[in-house]
DNA sequence: GCGCTTAGCCGCTCA
DNA sequence: TGAGCGGTTAAGCGC
């Protein structure tokens, strides 16, 4: 749900600003305005148009007509008021440690706009599972030096096991791979399928990170962990699906 | 000027970013999205609420509800598209070096707007650490009675030493300075000047504190730490105007 | 809390 | 074009 204001007047933008600051909305202002900061560093803005976003978090950002960064900002947890004074409308937002200030002095405000942002998406770093697992299999070195893997996403009575392969030393290899954090319950996996083999196999678990229980469970068992760098798997990702899509539509 | 829909449908919200696009005007998305980025590395951003918004220099912004840093962007100079295609609207950005693609594909606009954003004010950054050199350069005695400066921001093959000079009993002096705590990196910085250096040379660093670790790192390598007084420095900067204004509102 | 490391760091300067 | 480096770096993690 969205409330917006189209040029407003400074004073019912500022109740506005203020109403929606209560709530902790994402508040959205564009006018002409002027930015003070002082803090770690200090700096003045004079007037111009642009943009002010205020988070619900206490982040504060003022965006200018060009370029990534935010011209003038502070981070979250900042402590934000807005009122109105001698035809300016002035936004102040504190930051407590360290000490730091920020004004914005609005003359005009174009558009002010403010909603609640529902967003519980996950943000996941890396590749999607299936290019993640295509990615491994056709580059075992990630994994463990001098593995050669034989088989992905194999079907056994106990389960799919991720890749089966043979390892430097000619042991035969279960590999369980998680894209994120590996808990217990990942070890307990790759133990139901070596166990579930009438030979012997090693056990490889693979991921970007292992909780403590998870990996004492690991060393108790006598399998081993391998991380995983996330980024460097992603460098490997091809950008043709999107060169594609990109092309389908020049 | 401000042009903006409230709650658009699909085709007149790309039918407006792409006449903004056009004439390079600063855009502002909200709706729910979800975002895929390939390049240096990936990324996948699952459907949710959030602001996309498109700069004029082909720079591209994907904010979520909290925190200072976009959750996905393109630095300036992005080629930019929008469409609509079953019943999604896409906006594609494509960077060229490095090769680089962000897709924000749309299920919902719930407000658009583009704007000029006229902006020419001078942006004035207070004391930096450029400020602080030429403070020095002029009062070595903060650093340390009788040195004397030779030369500043020296090139050498090893990197850029701050300082160079003669410290009161002759002999040559590297400075290393930071404006803030220096941590084991400003001394390894420091080591690693004078280690490339065929004639000896004595280390200062100089910052207003340093870590204990960096110091028995510096100690242990035979150099000198100069604490600097900030406040007998910052009265040789300009007098900030701001603290009045501040005071006014706390 | 402090201090260290990382980052799709960004953006600048200079060889 | 690439390397080095500062930044109001921010943000995360360990101690």
């Amino acid at each position: 749900m969205i409330e917006s204001l189209l040029y407003p007047s400074l004073n019912s933008a500022s109740e506005f600003i203020n109403t929606s600051l209560r709530i902790k909305k994402f508040i959205l202002c564009c006018g002409l305005f002027s930015v003070e900061y002082v803090g770690r560093s200090s700096s003045t803005l004079g007037l111009g148009e642009r943009v002010l976003i205020i988070k619900g978090d206490g982040s504060v950002l003022v965006h200018r007509s060009k370029g990534y960064e935010p011209i003038n900002w502070q981070p979250s947890g900042c402590i934000i008021r807005c009122e109105v004074e001698d035809d300016k409308m002035i936004v102040f937002s504190e930051r407590r440690r360290p000490k730091e200030f920020l004004k914005a002095v609005f003359d005009k405000v174009y558009i002010v706009f403010s909603t609640s942002l529902i967003d519980n998406a996950k943000f996941l770093m890396g590749p999607s599972e299936e290019k993640f697992y295509s990615i491994l299999f056709k580059h075992p070195e990630f994994i463990e030096k001098g593995l050669r893997l034989t088989s992905k996403q194999k079907s056994l009575s106990a389960g799919v096991v991720d890749f089966t392969g043979v390892d430097g030393n000619g042991n035969y290899v279960f590999v369980e791979v998680k894209r994120r954090t590996a808990g217990v319950d990942a070890v307990k996996q790759l133990d139901k399928y070596i166990r579930s083999q009438p030979t012997k196999f090693r056990g490889i678990l693979c991921a970007p990170s292992i909780t403590k229980p998870a990996l004492s469970l690991l060393e108790k068992k006598g399998y081993t962990f391998r991380k995983l760098d996330l980024n460097r798997i992603s460098k490997l990702l091809t950008i043709e699906p999107f060169e594609e899509t990109l092309d389908k539509h020049l």
